[in-house]
Parts: structure tokens; sequence; C-alpha cells
DNA sequence: GTTTGTTCGTAAGGTTTACTAACAAACGTG
DNA sequence: CACGTTTGTTAGTAAACCTTACGAACAAAC
């Protein structure tokens, strides 16, 4: 005989909910996660203790424990091995005077380890840079590319990453790489047309030379990360305007991927109904035709002058109004659909920072649902030229350290 | 002193990479999963048997030690747990001559429990159908809606699954509900214009009253799941065409929600950039006011005839066809973004079924950057009109039995 | 008919994990 | 100075999964 109708099934069966998990046909999605061992839960808590260090900063083993849901003893035993490993350090005695035995404060070893992040996103040299666990840029370095492709350029992203390890004694954690292009999980450039790169195992290459976990993902992908940082939302859009135009895309505080591992790729993406100038991958009215940052600055180019004249003013407010207006045409069904809050928008300043903003922000309310998107906001991102440098740290800091 | 530089970092740490979860700044996003217990990863398990049991089909419990990973040992305690709740059942000895002890063979009890599905989303009917383990409709009834609206519509709400729960004798596992508008996690529709409804607290109204667990959410939402069982793919677009036009979205195998919880809500997005059609809303040019089956309609009935003659039926085409190019200039935007490779069609297929879909399919491809969208395909859905009772029957299941 | 090898399911015992209970140390407060 | 409070540790317990071992049941080979 079954159970009594529906008392055990309610009550016991109350796992969290993931709709699309268990389905009707006999498909692939089928199968999940995979089993999961009580060491994999013990993984599971330290990362969360660790997170919880990093993020509120030094505090007793007992406040952590608190804030954490498990108990002291627990803390204590997973604070020791993370103290064993040198991820976590004691710092002596809380200093404000309270009531009970006076509290030995812990925290993330944030001196112990630095990062090495890479950005190979920019035309014409490859960035890289030191950075520590809190995100300060503590030394950089680049490389002149010099039209570098192929081989020859992998080679050069190699001796970056020589150079900038030579510059710290301090043990690293991890290799963040932004490439262009599409890249897939491992780490693998699939294919990156301005560097000449199809099937390039960036990741494995690099790991295998200098013996250290190796992170690469796509430039926007991999700049959506740092601006995760600073913002409260667990959706996210970055629009990053350089040579090209890409999206990193972050959705219930994860990073999405996509089917052939090139989301965030809207480049391409037709814009309107009216045609537009012709993009480099032949069609009409592609957003990058509008609003890359070298077809911008040739228009403004265009109109000679220098710009600061009434007419040649308006003239360029009207080539940049046209731009953000586009880009907002383009990102209207995108907010629609995935009920975005936050859209941020991340190249030079002087192009976005004005009139293209408000025009953007301006199509983008005009064109999506206000009822919906009440609070949506469009804004600059503030972490300026060093983005993927961060963001790349943030992968690997994720990545090496991170909550499953 | 800190360990040394690379190895305990490197090889202990190796979670699984969930970019963003670890940033620089101190925001929300900090607060991670929460803390993980043995007893969690034992409800993990025995919801990966179910779903092992469920997809595969029945199977010795060896058959299940070897798909799962889990030792026999471990799955003969799971499954004498399930066995005794009714959710698992022995079905005799294997028949096939194997050498070595003849297998027992255990399945999930597909007879013993029911689900209520139940459809709000038509105009003028409230649909609802007793439906199978295995997404069979078992039996179906319905109520004209008659332009209730508020709580009478509620109280129709209430009869219906009454009625339902009569007809059968079976155990129900829980009630799923697929409702037009807005519905947060907490099953309260938020808004829904059609049926006057506003903060309506649907799911604790149904769950007090029935004392069975209840599912409610967004019809397309809910539509998505149940194509989600029929596709191999954990990316995932449905674009549900209907008196409104709205769309369920599953990224990564997990539902959108968006942060307003109106993920989908792509009907009043404004295609292109040469007006359109008056909308409801005010706005030239929605998506709704292009495709909207209402609006289709009306449109070829304004034609006249029985649009067998040559001329109306190629002036019905170019209506459809217009249509259906307008549903790919919204959708390129997204099918770019997040690099989907499977958009599904739901709807009336004598209105979608044709010329509207070719458009649709072509605009697409025309508009997106072929080289990431290689495998990209639209198709119409096979569910037909039971395709939001079967997906809310998918939620019920999912969430009663799914894995986390 | 016997032996051999395979497979299934179960039993016993060990390890890991986090919990509860209890306690000593160290500190304000009255 | 007694008392309550807080911290961090020790000791013991419960849960969950593992490894190892075993009996039962069968096919195939001899």
């Amino acid at each position: 005989m079954p159970t009594p109708p529906t008392s055990p099934v309610a009550s016991e069966l109350r796992a969290a909910v993931t709709p699309g998990a268990v389905i009707f046909g006999r498909s692939r999605a089928l199968r999940p996660t995979g089993k999961v061992l009580p060491e994999h839960a013990r993984t599971h808590n330290r990362a969360l203790v660790l997170q919880t260090l990093y993020s509120a900063g030094a505090q007793s083993r007992a406040d952590v424990a608190r804030e954490t849901g498990l108990t002291r003893v627990t803390i204590s035993d997973l604070v020791a091995d993370l103290i064993a490993e040198g991820l976590v350090v004691e710092l002596g005695q809380r200093e404000d005077a309270r009531p009970g035995k006076p509290a030995t404060l812990i925290d993330v070893a944030r001196e112990a380890f630095h990062i090495i992040g890479i950005d190979l996103s920019e035309h014409e040299v490859f960035r890289g840079a030191v950075v520590g666990l809190d995100g300060q840029i503590i030394d950089r370095d680049e490389v002149c590319r010099d039209g570098a492709t192929g081989e020859s350029a992998v080679l050069l992203v190699e001796a970056l990453v020589e150079r900038l390890l030579a510059r710290t004694s301090t043990p690293v954690l991890g290799i963040g790489i932004g490439s262009p292009g599409v890249v897939d999980p491992h780490g693998v450039v699939r294919s990156a047309p301005n560097l000449g790169w199809s099937d390039v195992a960036l990741q494995g290459r690099l790991a295998a030379r200098f013996a250290l976990p190796v992170h690469v993902a796509n430039d926007a992908n991999v700049a959506v990360l740092a601006e995760h940082g600073s913002s409260d939302h667990d959706d996210l859009l970055l629009v990053k305007v350089g040579h090209g135009v890409g999206a990193g895309l972050i959705i219930g505080g994860r990073p999405v991927v996509g089917g052939g591992f090139a989301a965030g790729e809207i480049g391409h993406v037709v814009v309107g109904t009216d045609g537009g100038p012709r993009c480099a991958c032949g069609r009409d009215g592609c957003l990058e035709a509008w609003v890359a940052a070298p077809r911008l600055t040739a228009q403004l180019a265009e109109l000679g002058g220098d710009g600061d004249t009434g007419a040649a003013a308006s003239a360029r407010d009207d080539i940049l109004r046209e731009a953000g207006r586009r880009l907002g045409i383009v990102l209207a069904p995108v907010v629609g659909a995935l009920n975005l809050s936050e859209v941020v928008l991340s190249g030079p300043a002087q192009l976005l920072d004005g009139v293209f903003h408000e025009a953007a922000v301006d199509t983008l309310r005009k064109r999506t649902m206000t009822e919906f998107n009440r609070d949506l906001r469009l804004r600059m991102s503030e972490q300026a030229e060093d983005i993927v440098l961060r963001g790349a740290a943030v992968m690997v800091l994720s990545g090496q350290l991170g909550v499953t």
C-alpha cells in the first residue's frame, strides 16, 4: 500500500524548487547535478566560511558561526583547516570592551596571495596586472601587440604573464584572462578573428607552463564579473563597447555561457528595420556598425573642426545620440525577456557618457513596458579601463575559493 | 607561515566554478547558498535516485548504482526509504537471461499519484486536468469564465480544482497552475489585468483550502517546462502566442524569473523602427499589436472571402508573413545575447505553422550571426493545447520530487 | 553433474561530518 | 568578589556514505 496521500511527499520531499529538472520525456537534461557526498558538503561549507570572512571582514569564529548558521564547533574545525593551509590568519584579540571572553579575530589572508589578471580585449596592446585579493591593482605591465596573431600572439601572452609573475614574490592564486572571441568552459579560445585564433587551448598551455590554476573567458563575460561585485543585483547585463561590441550576462547570480559558448555576442545583431551602415560582416545595420568605438570616432573625425562650435557640437551629438538609440533598440527585447533591473555600460567615457547614454536610456524606457521594468537602471561602469583585469581576478578568486 | 604557493589551493579548493559568487565589493550577492548539512546531501541523492528511475524506467538497484555513481549499498538504503514512503515499488524479477543473480526491478510508483494541472491562460475558459506522473492527461474538465474577474475568478479556479480532485481516487501529489500575468515565487499573482487580479495569493489560498502542495507560475513560464521535457537542450525559449504574447525562458537548465518576476513579458516590447499598429498599452508597434492571435484573426477577417482564391490567399500570407517577421526582429537580440540554440513557438497552428513560422525563422537567421548560432532551431511546439496543463504538472513533479 | 565466474542485494564495520552538551578561560557588572 | 556573559575547545553522538565481505542465484564450461 502506498503511504497516505500527501503528508510524506509534501513535508519530507520539500527540496528546493528547480522546475524543469524532472521532466516527462527522457531527455538528456535529466542527468542532473550528480551525487553529493558528505565531503562535498564540507567543501561547500569551507567556501562559505571563506566568503563570509572575505565579504564581512575580520571577525571572530563565533561571529562566523552566527552568520553562517553552522555551530561554533564546526566553524573552529573548518577554520583550523583554513589556517593550516594559509588561507586564513588569526589577527589577535578584539579591542572593544564587551562582557565575556575576548574574541580572537580571524580573516582571509588578504596579503598572502596575489592574482594575475590579463586583458586581451584591446586592439593594440595586451594589458596585465598583479591584483590583490581585494581587487587592488598592485602592479601592472603591458606588451604592444604590433599586429601579432596566431602563435606569436600566444607567445606574447605567455611573456606578459612571465613578466608579471616575476614582479611579485607573493604566492599566486591563479591566472585569469579575458580574451575576445568565443571561449569554451575549458578555456579553449574557439574563435577570435582579431587575434587569428581558432581552437587555441590557452588555459591548457598556460597551466602547463606556469603550473598554476588558469581561467580564461570572453572579455565581456569577464568584465561583468567585476561589475557584479559592486552591484547588489543578481541579474546584470554589461555592454562593453570597444573595438567591437560585446556583452556579459549574469542571471540569477550565474554567468550565462550560451549553447555555443557565444553568449553576449550581440555585435552582429541587426538593429531596426531601416537599414544602416554596412558592417564588416557584410550586412547592413549591425549593432557594431552603429556603435563600435572605431566607427564612432571615424564618424566624428569626418565632421572635422574641433567640435566646439555650435554646429559642430550639434552634429557630434546627433551621431552619438543615434548610436545610443540604436543600442537601446537592441537591448529592449533582451531587457524585456529577462526582466533585467540593471544594465551597465563600459567603454570610452568621452563617447558613451553623455548624449549616447541619455539616448540609450530614453530608448530603452520607451521600448519596454515600464510597469515591469520600473526600477530599470542603465548606468556607466565605474571601473574604467581596469574592468577586465579586475574581472579576471574575480574569476580566479571565484574559481579557486568559490561556493558551488 | 603560509602554505607553499599553489598546490593546496589548486588541488584542494577545486570547487565547481561559479564565477561572480566571490566578489570584490561587499554586496548582497555575497550571501551565498547557505550551509549544507549531510542531511541535505541525503535529500539530494534521494531525488537523484527518483530521477534516474523516472527517466530511465524500471531497472535494478545495481543499475541505479552504476548510473548515479553511488554504491549499491547506499542505493539499497535510499530505495528502502522510498519504498516505505510509497514512491517506489518493486516489480519482481527481470526476465531476460543473464549470468548472475536475477535483478529485482524497481520503478517510480507511476500509478500511485496523480497531479492536478490548471491552465488559466485562455480568455474564455479555465481548463484543468488530472495528469499522470508520466504526463498522460487522465481526465479533464473546464469552467466557462464568462468574464469573471477578481474574487469570482478565484472562486471559479477553486471550483475547478475541487471538481478535478473529486474525479480521481488516487493520491494527488500537488496542484500546478499556469496563470497569465506576473507571478512571484510564492505563488502570489502580482498583476493579471485580464483577470482583474492584483496581489492575489493564489498558492496560499489553494494550499489552505485543499491541504496539498500548490505551485503557481506564469503561463508561458509553465509552458516552457513542458517543452523542456521533450527537448535535449538546457537553454530554451518558448514563445506563447495567444490572447497576448508571452515567453518562458530556461537558461542553463533553470527557469528565469527576472528581477520583478516578469521575465518573458515581451508582449509590449516595441518592434522595429518604422512604427506599427497602435497597441492597447498606448504605444505603436508593440509585439503584441503585431502578432497576438486576436489581432491576427481580426486582420484576416477584414480580408473577407474564404481566403481560398489566389488574391485573398496571398493577402492572408502577407499578413502572417509580416507578423512572423516582426517576431523574428524581437527575438534576434535575445537569441544573440543568450546564444540560444532552440526557440519554440506555441499557439494556434492555423496561424503560426506556415508562412508565419517561415518568416520568423528567416528573419532570425538574417539578423543574427550565423557563425554563433549555427545550430539554431525555431520550431513549433508539439504539445498543442495541453502545453500549460502538462507544464503545470511538470512544475509540481519538479517541486515535490526534484533535485536541488 | 560439477565447477567456475558473474551479478545481485545485504550485512558489518569504518570514516567523515556536523551536531549537542559541557566546560574552562576571560571579561564586565553589581 | 560573586555572577552572568561570551569565546573557543573537548568529548560524545547521530547521520551519511564508504569499503569489505558474504550468501544467493544464475549461466557457461567442463
